[in-house]
Parts: C-alpha cells; sequence; structure tokens
DNA sequence: CGGATGGATTGACATCCATCGATGTTTCTG
DNA sequence: CAGAAACATCGATGGATGTCAATCCATCCG
C-alpha cells in the first residue's frame, strides 16, 4: 500500500535538490552576499600580481585592519581565496576556477 | 599639487569596481544565500509546466505557509521569480536568464 | 450572502552578522 | 634584545534576518 506514497517521495527527492547540496550552494552564496566581499575580489582580480595584502585593501573598502581581515577570511573558507604568507604580510588571491563552479552547479540545478 | 592624488584616485575608481554595483551584487547573491531560497528555486525549476504556487512548496520545504511566502517574496524583489495570480493561487516561475545575467556580472568583473 | 481556501502581511523573537576597539602573534630590523 | 610593523583573533554591540503564530485580504463556491 505504500509503494506509490515511496514512489512519490522517490520522485521528489530526484527531481528536487538534495538539501546538503543546497546548503552547500547556500554557502558559496553567503560568502559573496556582502557588497564589501564583493569588492575585494575585484580588487585583488584586479592587481597585476594577481595577489594583494591586507594592506592594500584596507584603504579603498574604508573599513578597519580587522573587518577586512574578517572578511577574507570568509572569502578564504568559502574556497574563493587563497592565503599565502611571506614574512609579514599576508597574500591573498584568487582560486582559480571557484566562482564558475559555484555558478555553474547552481545553473545546473536551474536550467530545467 | 593634487594632481597626482587624483590621477591615483582616478585609476583605482577605474580598475576597482563601482560601490553601487558592488551593491547591486550583494543584493542578488543575499537572496541566494540561504538553502530553502535554492531549493525554491530548484523545485520551481523542476516543475514541468515551469510554475508552482505555494501549496505546492510548503511541504517538500518543511516550512510554514507564511515563511515560504517570505522567501518567495525576496525572491521576486530580487528578479529571479516572477509571481502571477490567478484566481486564489499564486503562480511563481522563474524569470529567464536572471541567474545567469548575476553570475556573468560577477565573473567580468573577476576575471582578469 | 457566508463559509472556506490560498496566500500575503504583521509582530515578536531568537539568532546571525558586520563592524570596531583592544589585544595577541609573528616577523623584520636596528 | 627591543621596538615596530603587518596581520589575526577576541569581545562587544547594533542591526539585519529566518522563523513562527496570528491576522488580514481576496477569491471561490454552496
Amino acid at each position: 500500500m505504500t509503494t506509490q506514497l515511496d514512489c512519490q517521495a522517490t520522485a521528489l527527492a530526484t527531481v528536487s535538490i538534495d538539501p546538503e547540496q543546497a546548503a552547500e550552494l547556500a554557502v558559496g552564496f553567503k560568502a559573496l552576499a556582502d557588497p564589501n566581499r564583493i569588492t575585494l575580489l575585484t580588487l585583488i582580480a584586479a592587481e597585476q600580481k594577481g595577489e594583494a595584502c591586507v594592506c592594500d585593501l584596507t584603504e579603498p573598502l574604508g573599513l578597519g585592519q580587522p573587518t577586512v581581515s574578517h572578511h577574507l577570511k570568509v572569502l578564504v573558507d568559502a574556497g574563493f581565496l587563497s592565503r599565502e604568507k611571506r614574512g609579514t604580510w599576508s597574500y591573498y588571491s584568487l582560486v582559480p576556477g571557484a566562482l564558475p563552479e559555484l555558478f555553474h552547479a547552481m545553473t545546473e540545478r536551474t536550467d530545467q
């Protein structure tokens, strides 16, 4: 008797999205859900050397150093930036393909 | 005496991103920064008819009707969904190209 | 007309988050 | 070794946000 219900449940699970995957995507978008973090990514992308240290980023954003450091950590934890420490400075650079990968995963689930 | 400073300021403004544009992008990503809203988009995209009403969406999400209605409003305000009211029901459907447009705008600013 | 149904809105509440000041840590330098 | 410089971390705080219960609004149907 429960066959049809089970079948419906299976169909829903297949057609919709896994809660884990939804949460994973949301984590990525949450890291981008801040104007200053968007600006940080574009600032780093605009650097000729492909990297920037915190001291280069505080002034354009008009934020304090701890706040910028916090935002950078969020972007690193989300996998969009990588940090390399050389001497006293920390250099942040874009992780190649990280943003497109997120966008593609979302588009894949959204194009019917 | 201020010529060089002005020039630097101009260069920064050109190379980096406009604060307004950063805020605009952040608004879009903020709407996607929630697992339930991600699931809503995928649920609607998975509908054969390309649209769904609130009553179809509350159960898969396990949320109350007001909460689902709230999330849908967020997605409509962000431009990702459109609402069409027919009789008692409200039908939500994806706005074609809205998500890719956001992703493209971000990628454009991020690919150096 | 009057109940019933689908949905939006409001108010309240708990939680999360962006920001800052203060402090800690590491590394360079004199 | 001692100070300085760059950055990270911590604690606090005000504002934003997700959720729900209750209510309101519009539409359908006896």
